[in-house]
DNA sequence: TTGTATGCGTTATCAA
DNA sequence: TTGATAACGCATACAA
């Protein structure tokens, strides 16, 4: 509660306020001895700086404002842990929200971010957005924007990714060498690099093996609203089986385990009846029924480098133009892409 | 960047920065007509009141801060998707920091938001907390604390959480019901109600329906540490199986998922060679090998209702002496205990 | 090396 | 109804 102050100190010490404001600084002018007898004092009281003041003042906030389309999303919660890890060590506070896949919503958290002050935004944008006018306002402004995961070309910022055409190629070739020529891709719709580079990493793949490319055999679902994602996905789905694909790549964690759940109920045999590889950082990918083959994400090594760079940034250090940093991928084969 | 001021404003119109604060924050003693030109000129210029300044006059921040074991974990990220909704609602801004199951970095979140002055505090305290005197001092001070999920006789104040006893009871009367006798418990160390409480429930539920309690059936693991909590679920799992029981009660999500992945491992067949059911809210519960048997807790309610509670504490509101509230589980039976 | 004075943007108290 | 002024706690330019 009722925290001392600055001006308790200067009174018990009998010196001026600005003295002991320089003595917890560590100023260079200030003598040894009040720097001493300032310091004691204050952590036997244990004092606190008050970080509203401090902040009116400087001008900056020491926080950082994280956007992501949801918490509750174990890949997202990975990057979250890295994110939180690099700004506790720097000192930063992050105040994270949620967009929950609502371009109205990512604007409102920017808007709600920059209005409280936070020194810098990383943000993973929503899939129903399109226009990153709100964003790019910002980065006009010289404020300090990170884009991580999900990132587009609109922007000419620092981007943190994982190599999604990397990714993908990894999975498709991995099932084109397991003897499947017809295979499905499922992907998330949007206009996020993502959705294009996994897209695109699936139609190297086949090329590179000499497999023909089928137009019919790729869906782009809607998964942005949540009450409706389940029939968006049997939909694509029913379409999907309906051509009878040996193997499908999903191209996100979300449709990963909605298609393996599909699959369950429609009582297919995976992978006899047809394999299935996804990108998904899920832990439980090694328990799930059966065993689901994954392109695994280095989520949280996404979060710090995002975090350290935003860091850099906030703090003014000159970290070059703007670049894009893409971390490979990582396949992992289990059961459910197994002849 | 240059947000705009009340004194931009109060120099552009002509009037007082006192009657512009005034007519922002609807004041009664206002003219109609002044009002609605500072309204519209403050729309115009997307005027944003300085978080930090009003902080510093008003001494409160409308931040709250959230202390949990650790993000990257389902049930905890749902919880945390509650207290976000409710926060958000109610224009409170939180601060999420982990304790990763450490005493000591409990202690170092607690400090750090206090010092960060936050309006209140709700935790859901670590495994190794035994010693709650960092929480009982910010008590005693007035200070808004809320527990939540994981509550301790220790303190009083609300607390908002699953009812355990419940919770347990369920899942153990239903391997009962089931035909097994032979049931072994399978917790996390801590002294938190929880543990107990489950512990409690899977009790009762033997004495309600005549099974005899078997000491030897029931271990409590140490789960706090992620380099070791693999060793430790395995060497308890091996003491356990080396008693052949016919059915397994795990009672934390984190054990729930380590023993149905240990028992695939070592080759066990769910149900038929050992039957298992536990506290879990993962959604891919359906979709593990096999289906698994869960007690599900209100996640997203707990969040809720602890964070509408400790928003009516940080405002004053009267609401009564510390209260425990208490939530259903819901028991969902899968293949995992299915005769 | 230390002290004095000012201002960050807001709200609240007092007068007008 | 409005305006002038002080204060929140801190950091800093300037004076001593």
């Amino acid at each position: 509660m009722s925290n001392i102050t600055l001006r308790d100190i200067s009174k018990a010490l009998n010196i001026s306020v600005s003295t002991v404001s320089r003595a917890l600084t560590d100023s260079h002018e200030i003598g040894e001895e009040t720097k001493k007898l300032v310091l004691a004092y204050a952590k036997e009281h244990n004092y606190v700086p008050n970080r509203m003041a401090r902040s009116l003042k400087v001008g900056k906030t020491k926080s950082i404002g994280v956007v992501i389309c949801s918490i509750d999303n174990s890949f997202v919660a990975q990057m979250l842990d890295g994110i939180d890890q690099i700004c506790t060590e720097s000192g930063y506070q992050i105040i994270i929200m949620q967009s929950k896949e609502s371009y109205e919503q990512e604007k409102a958290c920017i808007n709600l971010l920059y209005a409280s002050g936070v020194d810098g935004i990383m943000i993973s944008p929503s899939f129903q957005t399109t226009d990153f006018s709100h964003l790019k306002e910002l980065q006009s402004q010289g404020f300090p924007v990170v884009l991580f995961d999900r990132i587009t070309e609109e922007l000419n910022v620092h981007k943190v990714t994982a190599n999604n055409i990397q990714g993908a190629y990894q999975a498709t070739a991995h099932l084109i060498s397991s003897g499947y020529t017809k295979i499905a891709h499922l992907s998330s719709k949007s206009t996020l690099a993502m959705t294009h580079e996994r897209f695109e990493g699936y139609k190297q793949a086949l090329a590179a093996h000499q497999v023909s490319y089928q137009e019919e055999l790729v869906k782009f679902c809607n998964t942005s609203d949540p009450q409706k994602v389940d029939e968006n996905v049997a939909k694509a789905m029913n379409e999907l089986l309906k051509l009878q694909p040996q193997a499908i790549f999903t191209a996100t964690d979300l449709l990963s385990t909605k298609v393996l759940a599909y699959l369950n109920e429609h009582n297919y045999s995976i992978p006899e009846d047809i394999s299935l590889i996804g990108f998904s950082n899920s832990d439980l990918a090694p328990i799930l029924n059966p065993s689901l083959s994954t392109v695994r994400q280095p989520s949280k090594q996404i979060g710090e480098l995002a975090a350290q760079t935003l860091i850099n940034l906030v703090k003014g250090k000159d970290i070059g133009p703007a670049e894009t940093i893409l971390l490979d991928t990582e396949l992992q084969i289990r059961k459910s892409s197994s002849r």
